[in-house]
Formats: structure tokens, sequence, C-alpha cells
DNA sequence: CCGGATGATGTGTGCGCACACACATTGTCA
DNA sequence: TGACAATGTGTGTGCGCACACATCATCCGG
């Protein structure tokens, strides 16, 4: 027996009415009487009816549109593998009438950012996919659509307060034991107490939470490694001379090991540390500047944060919510992945 | 103005002919005169048609059916994996009239294979996922495939002769060249020389290419690192005494320094590694055995093949080909993920 | 008592394509 | 020349749904 998949003109059969009425009970438009209603209720009720999402989309012609709420950063590879992850998924999709509009905002620049944020609500897209990278600022909107009714996606960054139909990134505090691990790998037994070394640079720690997050794990690994303490260092400029000393300095700590560098601008520190002593070195993403240190052994592991990856999973978890009525997870965390100089080439080649 | 889409009819109207023609050009199939196939032609270069591939499947009404051959192993959790992930897609598929057929064989019987085989050619389904376990006998069973033009995808185990539309997995050559950097990680400086085991568990090296691409990898490392030797060791049986008596004798060694399993059997080393002397582990795949032993730090890194993403993408490559006419890559090679403590709940929580 | 407003429901059309079928035209041979 | 194939071409229908529109009964005020 082939299980004959039920439509719309089965139950108006079964219930006794015509498809239109069937069509005004399931959509909740128009005026039906109490009894046409229960009877297409009890009718739906016991024979499970699954819409047919193509032929849904196909009829009426509509068009979904995505806004797409990311940074614009030509010089900045991490947001350049994103926007390649947004192409992948427009790609994907086009098939079912599914647009992409991009908005951008500049990094390091909040008001551009609400600026971008507020022109998306202006255009009333059906979805939006964005990275709330300023976190006071992301609140204020996420108010905004709340309000609106327009579902989103946050990738990269998440707003713990409210992160939409789906939140899609790593768990900061898990990657930073992760990089705690990494370093402490190293570790010789039977040292003596040894020092390791969290730096932020060039973000604005307080509005970032992930950043935070980041040096809680890191410390409490050290913590229970026992033995071992921990020195944060905050840097905004990297080019003034200030970088340049406190590193120095840092690097002057005899009893140093490592140094685990929260944002991905690892390569300015193995830069520095070419001419100096060289101490483990974690950091994070793909930026060629920072693979060409992984290469020389500069820089010891990357952790991976597949931007481009979170980007296409966003926007298919947007596509599939709009499309297919497909909950989404509340929380996506993907996995902390580990780049070292032998699997450099296996990520390059399929993520990347 | 919004770029219309064109459509059938509009390609009719514009070369002076009925949609009829134009479908029979199309996708030649009937009869057409020689004067109104060119006048189709023309204008089809000229205007790009791309064919609404949901308006398609949707009125013939016709079912496509997807055979998938992999072995059923209710005790081996690395099959398992691959199920959840065939079980995944077909998920996602069930919208358009797509069903999976599941065809069944014995790890380690390869004779199961190709009865499963010739099942499956009997069926004659629009596409096919295997899992090539056994070299020789998937060459004959690819032969035909190829004839009766079945589009096939490949997963896990790579036939260099023939991939069909696209072999999903990982490379393993690479994979032992990482295997060997992470059994190096903990290499003390300026020690004497040291060496290296490779341990193929249970499984037919010379009817599994994989496992020599791995050993390969692994002794290239090493050749290079130099000041190092590795030795290689095979067993099939582990419940035997020929086994224990084998890993006794590596462990004697006392230049060894670490043990690479290149089956997902480390478990089976760790656990006769507790009495014992402990050196670095490193083996394959999220098996709860194995990830028991990298809690206790028994086993230092695990490989992860990701069976369940290679299953799932495979159905999805077969679905996008068979539905969208989207052409495949012919290697869709997965990153080679590094497995530590740190990051193994990042990955279970995900994609396990 | 009839016209118009209102509520409840049924009917029809189109989305883009595949495919079956009907029809027109020509050629062929008894 | 009529019957009949062979060949080329056009028309119609259905897929499942959304949505506009048509229909019908009821009720109320003038």
């Amino acid at each position: 027996m082939p299980e004959k998949t039920i439509r719309i003109k089965d139950i108006a059969r079964m219930a006794g009415v015509s498809i239109g009425t069937v069509d005004r009970v399931l959509h909740k438009r128009g005026k039906t009487s109490q009894e046409a209603t229960s009877k297409v209720l009890s009718v739906l009720q016991k024979m499970e009816y699954k819409p047919n999402f193509i032929a849904r989309n196909l009829g009426s012609n509509r068009e979904l549109r995505i806004a797409t709420l990311v940074p614009h950063a030509p010089s900045d590879e991490y947001w350049i593998q994103c926007e390649k992850g947004l192409q992948d998924a427009a790609n994907d999709w086009g098939h079912f009438n599914l647009t992409i509009e991009p908005y951008l905002f500049e990094l390091d620049n909040s008001a551009s950012f609400t600026k971008a944020a507020h022109a998306v609500l202006k255009a009333k897209p059906d979805g939006v996919l964005m990275a709330p990278l300023f976190h006071t600022e992301a609140l204020a909107i996420v108010k905004f659509f709340t309000d609106e009714a327009i579902p989103f996606v946050t990738i990269n960054t998440e707003i713990t307060e409210c992160n939409g139909i789906s939140f899609i990134g790593q768990n900061a505090f898990q990657s930073g034991r992760l990089a705690a691990e990494l370093l402490y790998l190293r570790n010789l037994p039977g040292e003596e107490p040894a020092s390791y070394a969290i730096l932020h640079i060039n973000e604005d720690i307080d509005n970032a939470i992930h950043l935070i997050e980041k040096e809680r794990g890191f410390r409490e690994f050290f913590k229970e490694a026992g033995k071992t303490s921990v020195v944060t260092l905050s840097i905004i400029d990297v080019t003034g001379a200030e970088f340049a000393e406190s590193l120095d300095e840092l690097l002057g700590m005899r009893s140093l090991r490592g140094i685990f560098v929260s944002t991905s601008k690892a390569f300015e520190v193995a830069n520095r540390m070419i001419d100096k002593r060289k101490v483990s070195l974690v950091g994070y993403d793909l930026l060629s500047k920072n693979l060409d240190y992984l290469k020389k052994g500069l820089i010891d592991f990357l952790i991976h944060q597949n931007p481009r990856r979170q980007a296409s999973q966003g926007v298919n978890t947007l596509s599939n919510y709009l499309v297919f009525r497909k909950e989404a997870k509340q929380r996506d965390l993907f996995p902390l992945e580990v780049i070292t100089r032998e699997n450099l080439q296996s990520y390059l080649g399929s993520d990347l």
C-alpha cells in the first residue's frame, strides 16, 4: 500500500466541505462557521495533514527576501569568508523565489551598524541574518525585529538575551579552555611553575561578550591544572609603540610558556616573536598571515571559527524556516576546530 | 524592471512554435523538424533559459529513489553514525518526492557486499550511495552501475579508478601525516632517536587502500623529521593472545614514543596500556570507548572522520544532482578534524 | 415586500512543467 | 483515388496550493 499524501482536497472531502473552507481554517483567514471549522479541525487532527511546501511556493509566486547584516571589510579575510558563505547559500536557495539583500556596516563603527540595521527595518524583509558585533547596539535592534515579528538568526557573536530563532557560532567559554589545553600540551613535565598570557587585540572587550567568555574558559583550565599563573593583556592599537613594549615585557618573563590571542590577530604577535624568544602561540582563524606563521611554526595552533559555514548555515536555517516552516535549533554550536600544519590543507580545500 | 524568469511558454512564443515543440527540443524526445529545432535552439541560446526545477518535480509526481549501500553493524558506532547521517538527509529531502532505500551488508563479509549490490542493481534506483569497503568487489560493481547509467556517490573509502559523480571522504595520506604530527608534538627536544609504531587492527590491509595510504603518510612525516624510526604491526584478531604479546613487546621498546592506530580500534591499545607504560596514542573516530580513554588521557588525540556528515553530504550531493541537475565535486574531501579533551564536547553536540 | 448589506461557502484560475493525446499534413501503395 | 501509415505539431490536463471571485442564504430597513 503506497501511503498516499493527503491533500487539502482530501481533507475537504472527508469533512464534507469545500477546499476553500479548509483553506480558510488552515490559514485562519476569512470567516467560517463554528460547525464547519470544527469538522475540518477534527479531520485535520486524525489525518495529520502535511502541506506540500513545494506547491505552496509555486502557486503564489511570492518572493522571500532575506536581509544580511554583516560587516563589510574587504581587507579582513574573516569577513570575506563570511560573505562567501552567504553566496553559497544564495546559490543553494535560488530555486525557491528567495533573494538575499546585503546590508553592510563597518567594523569598529557601531554607529554604522545601527544605521544599516535601521535600513533593514525599513526594507521589511521576510528574515534577517545578522552578526551582532556590538552588544548594546544589537540589543536595541533586536527589540525592533521582535516587535515587527521579523524572524532573525544571529551568527558569530551571541546575544545571550535573545538570539532570535537561532544562534550559530561557537561556545566561547569552551574555546578558551581549548586554547589553554593546546598551549599546555607543550608543557614539559616537572618544570617549575609556568605562566601563560591571554591577549585581546584590537577589539573593545566590554562590548564583546565572547572575549570575556574566552578568557573565563582560559583561566578556568589553568586553575584546574594548578601551578600556573595567567596574565591578561588588552591592546587596542597594534601599530603603536605601546604594543611592542608590552609584548617585549611579556616575552621577557622567563616563566612565560605560551600566549593565547583571543582574536584573529595572532600574526601580530608571531611577527614580533621572531626576533625574540619563541613561546607557544595559539590564535584564531585561517587568515593568510596566520597561515604563514603556522606553516613556519611560530603559531602552534589555530582555532577555526569557520565563518563561511556559519554564514551559509545561517541562511539555510532561515530559509528552511521560511520556506519549509522548519523549526530551528536555538543554539547551533559549531565544533571547535583545531588547525595544525598537517591538517591545514584539508581545511583550505573544503571550507575555505 | 523585475527581470522576469523566462518559461517554456516564452521560448515557444519567441520561436513561433508551440510549447510542445519546445518541450520536445529541450528533452530530445519525439520528432521535430529541422526548421523548428533550429528556431527553438537559437532562441534558447540568447535567452539562457533556466528551467524551474520545483515545478518540474511537482507535475509528473515521479518518485526519485536513492539506494544506500552501507554496512549494517549495530555494534559498530561508526556505521551507526553513518546511518544517522542518511536519516538526516532523508528528512531534508522528504519534500521532494525522494525516498531512500537501504541495502545493507555485513562488515568483514565481502560476499554480502556483492550480494547487496546486486539487489541494488535489480531495484534500478535513480541513484546510489555506497561505501565501497572491499576494493576488488566494489570495482566489479561499479562497472555495472556505469553500464546501467546509474549515478553513484562513494563515501568513506575511495576507489581511485572510478568514484562515480563524487567521492566524499578524507585524504588518507594526509591523515597519516597528521597522526604523525600529533604524536610528534610530545617529542621532547634533544632526546635520543625515538621510534613510533603504526598499528592496523582488524582490517584486511591489502583490500583497503586507505590504510596503505595512511601508513605512507605516517612514514613520510617521520622521514622528514629524521632521527626516528617507524615500525608497522598488523593485527587481525584482537581477542587472541598474539595481540597481547605483540603489544607488550612493542611497549617494551624503550625508544617507543607513540602509537598510531590506523582504524577506529585505538581503545583496544589504550586498554592494554593501562597496566603497562604510557606512550602517546592517536586513533580514529568518536566511539564511546575511544572517548572514555580520551577523557582519561590514555588516548591523546582522535581524528574524526565524521561519518554522519559524510553520509548526509553524500545523499545531498546525489539529490542535488537528480533534482536540480547540479554537478558534483568529483572529490569532496572533508577536513581532518582533530579531537582533544577540550573540544570533544563541541563535536558531540553538533555533528554526532 | 423588495433591494442591499453581510456572512458562509463553493468554484475557478494560475503557478511552470511533463506528458498524453488529438490533430494536421504529407507520402505511399493498392 | 481512397485508405492508411508516418511524421510533425498543437492542445489539454494534472500536480497541490493560494487567492480572487461567484454564489447563496439570511436578515434588516425603508
